[in-house]
DNA sequence: GGATGTGAAGTAGTTCACAGCC
DNA sequence: GGCTGTGAACTACTTCACATCC
């Protein structure tokens, strides 16, 4: 099908932690029914450099036209197609508190190539409960087999849950617990820790001079709205 | 204070974000009154390399002992000055839906440097109840004075947030919300989206390769990895 | 001996600048 | 004209290797 103007090439960390933003805009772009969107664009939404943004889609393959841009219909479907949306991975969600409720009512998290198969909790109020059209089961339930483990219980709790999952056969971890994970090799842990980017933030204030926004996901200022203006010259922070 | 073997030299983005994860397993270790790490058992607990490791210490200072390695207490405390958790910010919270609960009653959070001021929420039936000790305001309400806002509303709703947030002079935005946001020059907007994790991972678990192993930290460089101080008492790290 | 701290080398990623094509 | 795609230059970060100090 789409796969002709398809090159797989490897991609680089960063490129791909950026392809989600690119496409999310795209989404954005064609709910609002605008067809064709260019580098430039792309990239001030997305808070990159529109060089970055060419090379990061030109590692795709030949998506553009020169002198035209591109179309949001071709780099929706070719950055699916990257990242694998037109796969499922199937997917468990340990842990039914609040962020894992976040993380199942949330509408960007798991559609897109992930299918979600099962959710599980400790807390017996909680167990044989429905949340988001799926019933909660018990953690000591017989595991539903699943690519992914999705990890939102207390630290405590992490280890004893990460070694469930690699019984279950289930190889690749999302762990949101701030508590290291002891997992055999061939497991892949990703950890996440939402405290990590708002240190970030607070280092820079600290410190006066961020790079407004430094991180790979940031959204720059936009050009439109020049009543609050700031000259780029002094301490823009604080 | 201890500053004398401090050096305040310019950390690199990398470095700053990896410094909340060696905090964290600095905590982990003085919970369990052990008094002395070296970078090789530092790295493998934080998935980086030992190397690396003492490049980031030595950007903060002379802090070690050749021969003998850190003594926790020392990294405790250098660490924590670097990332200005002996000051402390004024954060609001917007949005009391389960991502904005489950940030506020995290114990990692909204620690060390960041001081809550004040929770915020559109929905008449939260308004004026408390969470972790904190009375939940209208958002339509007059906003407290902070140096931080974070972000937990549904995009629809974000722009406008974003803009009471900057009228109200807040000028660094932590973004949950999957939503593009148009800021001034001189606000910062940092955006932290829970899906791009998972996404990469899915990459990863599509072509074959991902990197593995169970390290805290893998190579990724941004929104990426923990920090946390662990509850008293013992923390089973097998 | 043993582990830090660091110049030097290597690698990865970004930005420049422009050729190529629409 | 405009904008993509990409070699070349540049910058940033990591890793190597070892001198240095306890």
């Amino acid at each position: 099908m789409t796969s002709s103007r398809l090159r797989r090439r490897k991609l680089s960390e960063p490129t791909i932690a950026r392809l989600p933003v690119y496409q999310r805009i795209v989404e954005e772009w064609i709910g609002q029914e605008r067809s064709r969107i260019d580098s430039a664009q792309l990239g001030e939404l997305a808070g990159v450099t529109a060089t970055t943004v060419r090379r990061d889609l030109a590692g795709l393959g030949t998506l553009g036209t020169r002198g035209a841009g591109y179309d949001v219909a071709i780099l929706h479907t070719c950055i699916g197609e990257a990242l694998g949306h037109d796969q499922h991975c199937d997917v468990v969600v340990i842990g039914m508190g609040n962020l894992g409720r976040a993380l199942v009512n949330s509408s960007s998290f798991l559609t897109r190539g992930a299918r979600l198969v099962g959710l599980y909790d400790a807390d017996p109020l909680v167990v044989g409960t429905v949340i988001d059209g799926h019933l909660v089961r018990a953690i000591d339930e017989p595991m539903i087999a699943a690519s992914v483990a999705v990890i939102c219980v207390p630290a405590s709790a992490a280890q004893a849950v990460a070694d469930r999952c690699v019984g279950a056969g289930i190889h690749a971890l999302l762990n949101f617990a701030p508590q290291v994970l002891a997992v055999p090799l061939g497991t892949a842990v990703h950890d996440v820790d939402l405290s990590i980017e708002l240190q970030v933030l607070l280092y820079h204030l600290h410190n006066g001079t961020g790079p407004l926004g430094g991180g790979l996901l940031h959204a720059l200022a936009r050009a439109d709205a020049p009543a609050h203006r700031t000259p780029p010259a002094e301490t823009p922070w604080h």
